[in-house]
RNA sequence: GCCCGGGUGGUGAAAUCGGUAUACACGAGGGACUUAAAAUCCCUUGGUCGCAAGACCGUGCGGGUUCAAGUCCCGCCCCGGGUACCA
């Protein structure tokens, strides 16, 4: 009988869903095992074959679990708040539950054709009122909570209150308790506090509180007309659409995650997380030790002692605080104000107003222009009483440390580029140590040669002194003006383009004394630094944080770069806040009348008074008088407790009872894309802190053993179009000329100004520019080509029908892109030659393979076999179908294997062959590499079939190790076996050793290191046996040619190597 | 720039503890069966030289450690990912 896959995956499709084999029960006297996918957000697209990688690796590992007699929880739901629905029902009014629903069923659809073991009923959708009744539940907690630092974990406010009572808030006195967050309380006494208006004891406690609305800098983008969180924001613009973002001051709903970020970073050291996934983490938080220091500052007019003002700045290098030459604040800056001088006002104002409208994204995009402002005022040095001029610019981040620097050019490479751009004198502190400059010798011991000495007397003169002989300079500025003068101008934002210029390397002058970078490594000697002189980096950094303390000019603190969470969205689809405002104070709905469920409202768009969309909402207001909260959490609020969720999912009652979180605990193995690592799993380690803190569940981490599996990319083809504007210079406006498509090697030259060929493609486009422009002025109209307007667009995909050996058929093309048919096509031979790139599957770049093509040509197993053959898990790589036959063919015979199956006695030789594979698969699927099990799988199939082997001993088991990879054939050939239970239930089966091990072992042979011949000896004999055999060998006298042998190595199963 | 991965045949990739480099598959070439095709099966397949036996070379590049290096150490080059004025 054929291998009917259709037949066959349709059938036990079916019949696991009638027998609801894969239901599992809490409890029960099997060990527990948690294995979990990161749960999709269900896009309009569907499944292409790179989502259900990871699905059917978790999937293996938890079939494999459940056979190697584990009760193993493996659920699937759906990420089903977020932007997309929304965003596709403001353009269409289609509600976002209905594409939300039919989307879940699609992708439900495809995951059932894969055949994974799923326990269907344990689903959890966070868009259900059910479900999110628990994510608000949570964000009570969260509002209901604040931080005890002295017990490191969250405590109830009434704690807090309660202290207040009886001693009020006494400031840095109390953050010993409170923690070192950013709130600005004044201090009060405990009288104070009794008499506060509720208003006024709401807003100090807001300032402690895990979920809190207080002002913020904020990412705000205008198209999305929402906040983002920092992880939602890549290269300054959306993560979702790609839309510009901006920063913006706006009351905010936060999550103090800050609070956690010691606990987030330390309990790092002991998860099975991938390294690069540990550090991605604790770069996002970023701790950094350093101090705190103050300068004064006199007020404008007054004199230096009457310094009444204070910058602080944060600094990790407090041993070159005798460089410091000059102080600079964020624009953002508060003190700016008071101090600067009437005659820098308006050139500060200026700057500070142009610098707070710079979109996040231009700041980036010139991160290298240096821009500032000088305020006009000194500050007073704190320990040498020099006048330190104070300036502002926007290298200076508001939100990090104080949002002020002291300015160290000569060791810090920002402020040194500063400073050289503005002229401000550079003072060198740290002795550059010959370590430093001699590569060689960085390893080792890092002992200082006298060397040293030698150079301090130059050094230590104290004008600009060269650190380094640097043979750096930039004159390559010239080759960059010739380039970009007037007429071959792009102003082009293609990446191929940019670097071409660049790269030349002058033939400076080493005559040129100016230092041109600073030295910014923390090793060498403290020089010119008073008290602090001769003393190693290290140690003078401790020494100058002892001495700051000691004088009361700042104290030594930790800074974390993780900034609290945003959670408001100012967005319909998602759970609603559950806070209602009476007499301007936010009040949490009381915990009974959970859940506020998401109300309808006509459209989706925000306000005409730019309310967010639920202000369209009827009567949305508590017992019909208290406005509610109008925005809504973020998509990372639903998946950072879902795991706990599936545990319990139907409970009314908790969001997880006692019992179910008691006996799954966390996540044995969780499956998910790298792209998490900063939001929602440190979103997700937040919240299992802060629960497991309320007493609520057992366990401080989601997650113990995390796997990142590899994307899987798809080969995109494209043309490169060129969009040409013509001006009209009368009137200035700009008319938009038929695009030119030029052939990809040609476009490729065009980026390269260096290119020989340059010129000849240069003037082709010339050409056809110039027939239109001729055709435009016979028309009698005034028109000027502006070249400069030529953009390069990125590349525009087409579907890979069109293109055949990356030759674009162009009827074809302008049957798709009608637009295409009046451009102009500029080709090589004769013919347009299509780019092709590697990049993630999308559906606008047409490069999309879903999971169905492939199951409907080879069905569910071979699509599972062959995800899990293409290479290791973790590894990304763009799919192609060129190996699917050979898996696709290992299947039908190993189905052959069981034409006949026999009850006789199987031989040693099949027994090893069985008893290998079982060992391998096992050892592999532990290990997480489940393309060398299916190698496995092949060898066994090719031997067996080369013994013919067709019997029930060796057969049964056979099946029983590939259920797992392969379901549907499995669970066929095992009723074909004779059993009526699903092999699912199957115990894995033993492994006997006595097959594993051999009793002879070929010894390859070296002489000197090459492999020579081979010698078959006994394991039981020692090496001095193997030793005296093999040299009395004739193939090695033959290779000894009469010397007797310096040495010989017997290592036992592995080798001999003979040494002349 | 910094941090983390990675570089092995024509291709996807194996080599788990320093011990026969290229398992398994694809592709390619040759062959069997067949009127033919599909399907199936068999053989060859890292490179150079050689009629052959065989020899030499070979895991990005250059050094080193070792009896022995894809694997360890030092210095480079290239590719991918993360992050970016974080003081």
């Amino acid at each position: 009988m054929e291998y009917d896959f259709h037949y066959i995956e349709q059938k036990w499709q079916q019949a696991w869903k009638e027998r609801h084999t894969y239901k599992v029960e809490n409890g029960g006297p099997k060990p527990k095992c948690y294995v979990l996918d990161m749960f999709p957000y269900p896009s309009g697209a569907g499944l292409h074959v790179g989502h259900p990688l990871g699905y059917i690796a978790s999937d293996i590992v938890a079939r494999y679990k459940r056979l190697a007699g584990y009760n193993v929880l493996h659920p699937m739901g759906y990420d089903a708040f977020g932007l997309p629905a929304e965003q596709y029902a403001i353009q269409t009014g289609q509600h976002p539950a209905k594409t939300t629903e039919d989307n879940i069923k699609r992708y439900r659809e495809q995951m059932d054709r894969i055949g994974f073991s799923f326990d269907w009923s344990r689903e959890v959708r966070t868009s259900d009122p059910g479900y999110y009744k628990w994510t608000q539940w949570i964000f009570l907690k969260l509002f209901g909570s604040w931080y005890n630092n002295e017990k490191n974990k969250a405590e109830p406010v009434e704690t807090l209150i309660a202290v207040f009572e009886k001693e009020g808030f006494r400031g840095e006195e109390h953050r010993v308790l409170t923690g070192d967050i950013e709130h600005d309380v004044q201090p009060f006494t405990a009288e104070q506090w009794k008499n506060f208006t509720e208003k006024e004891k709401s807003d100090v406690l807001m300032n402690f509180r895990l979920a809190y609305l207080g002002e913020a800098w904020v990412n705000w983008c205008p198209a999305l007309g929402t906040v983002l969180a920092n992880d939602e924001v890549k290269d300054g613009v959306s993560e979702r659409g790609g839309y510009p973002v901006e920063r913006k001051r706006m009351p905010q709903w936060s999550m103090r995650i800050t609070s956690y970020a010691d606990r987030l970073l330390n309990d790092l050291d002991a998860l099975d997380w991938t390294e690069s996934m540990k550090e991605a983490q604790r770069n996002w938080i970023g701790r950094s030790e350093g101090t705190s220091l103050k300068f004064r500052v006199p007020r404008p007019g007054a004199g230096q002692e009457q310094a009444d003002l204070e910058i602080e700045v944060f600094t990790t290098r407090p041993d070159t605080v005798f460089g410091v030459t000059f102080v600079t604040l964020a624009p953002e800056h508060e003190l700016i104000a008071q101090i600067t001088t009437a005659e820098q006002k308006k050139e500060v104002d200026e700057y500070v107003t142009m610098a707070k409208n710079r979109s996040e994204r231009e700041r980036q995009a010139d991160v290298k222009k240096v821009t500032g402002a000088f305020t006009g005022a000194y500050a007073i040095h704190p320990f040498t009483n020099e006048k330190i001029p104070v300036w502002t610019g926007d290298y200076v981040l508001a939100g990090y440390g104080t949002g002020a620097v002291m300015g160290v050019p000569a060791h810090d490479s920002r402020d040194f580029a500063f400073a050289k751009h503005f002229g401000l004198p550079i003072k060198q502190v740290i002795e550059v140590s010959t370590a430093g400059l001699n590569k060689h010798s960085s390893a080792g011991s890092n002992e200082h040669n006298s060397a040293s000495s030698n150079e301090h007397n130059s050094a230590s003169s104290n004008e600009h002194n060269s650190a380094s002989s640097n043979e750096h300079n930039s004159a390559s500025s010239n080759e960059h003006n010739s380039a970009s003068s007037n007429e071959h101008t792009s102003d082009s934002s293609d990446k191929h383009n940019s670097d071409s210029s660049d790269k030349h390397l002058s033939v400076s002058s080493s005559a040129s004394r100016e230092q041109t970078e600073s030295y910014d490594a923390k090793e060498g000697k403290c020089i010119n630094s008073g008290f602090l002189n001769g003393l190693d980096v290290k140690d003078a950094v401790k020494r100058a944080i002892a001495e700051i303390e000691k004088r009361g000019l700042g104290k030594g603190k930790v800074n974390y770069r993780l900034r609290d969470a945003a959670f408001g969205r100012q967005r319909y689809w998602g759970e609603p806040i559950p806070v209602y405002y009476k007499d301007g104070i936010p009040h949490p709905l009381p915990e009974n009348e959970l859940p506020l469920v998401l109300p309808e409202i006509d459209k989706f768009q925000p306000t005409e008074t730019g309310e967010p969309p639920l202000g369209r909402a009827k009567d949305w207001k508590y017992k019909g008088q208290y406005e509610y909260e109008l925005t809504t959490m973020p998509g990372w609020a639903g998946s950072s407790w879902y795991y706990l969720r599936y545990m319990d999912p139907h409970n009314a009652d908790e969001f997880v009872s006692k019992e179910a979180v008691d006996y799954w605990k966390n996540v044995d193995l969780y499956i998910g894309g790298a792209e998490h690592a900063t939001g929602h799993l440190l979103y997700v380690r937040f919240w299992t802190k802060f629960l497991f803190d309320t007493g609520k569940i057992p366990v401080q981490e989601p997650a113990q053993k995390l796997v990142n599996q590899g994307m899987i990319q798809g080969v995109s083809a494209f043309v490169y179009r060129l969009n040409l504007r013509i001006i009209d210079q009368p009137t200035d406006t700009q008319i938009n000329l038929p695009p030119v498509f030029v052939s990809c090697n040609k476009y490729k030259i065009l980026c390269d100004r260096t290119h020989p060929e340059y010129s000849n493609a240069y003037s082709e486009i010339e050409t056809v520019l110039n027939q239109i422009s001729n055709e435009l002025q016979r028309q009698g109209k005034l028109w000027s080509l502006d070249l400069s307007e030529r953009i390069f667009l990125p590349p525009l995909n087409v579907p890979i029908d069109f293109v055949e050996n990356d030759i674009l058929n162009i009827q074809l093309f302008h049957k798709w892109r009608p637009e295409s048919q009046n451009a102009k096509f500029i080709l090589e031979n004769g013919e347009y030659i299509c780019g092709r790139e590697v990049e993630k599957m999308s559906k606008s770049k047409y490069n999309v393979v879903t999971p169905d093509d492939i199951c409907n040509d080879y069905g569910a197993d071979t699509l599972r076999l062959y995800e899990m053959f293409l290479g290791p898990l973790e590894q990304s790589k763009p799919w192609n179908t060129n190996g699917i036959t050979g898996v696709h063919g290992f299947l039908k015979r190993f189905w052959r294997l069981f034409e006949n199956p026999g009850t006789e006695k199987a031989n040693d030789a099949e027994l090893k062959i069985l008893n290998r594979t079982l060992k391998k698969v096992k050892d592999d699927i532990e290990r997480m590499s489940f393309n060398t099990c299916v190698s496995q799988f092949m060898i066994a199939v090719n031997e067996l079939t080369d013994l013919k082997c067709s019997k029930r001993a060796i057969l049964e088991p056979l099946v029983i190790a590939l259920s797992p990879f392969a379901p549907h054939i499995a669970e066929e050939l095992w009723e074909k076996l004779g059993h009526s239970e699903s092999v699912t239930k199957a115990e894995f089966p033993a492994i006997d050793e006595k097959y594993l091990v051999d009793d002879t072992f070929d010894y390859p042979v070296q002489v000197n290191g090459k492999v020579r011949f081979t010698f078959t000896a006994s394991l039981q004999k020692q090496p001095k046996e193997i030793e005296s055999e093999v040299l009395s060998t004739d193939e090695a006298k033959k290779w000894l040619e009469g010397k007797t042998p310096k040495k010989v190595i017997v290592v036992p199963k592995r080798i001999v190597n003979i040494v002349v």
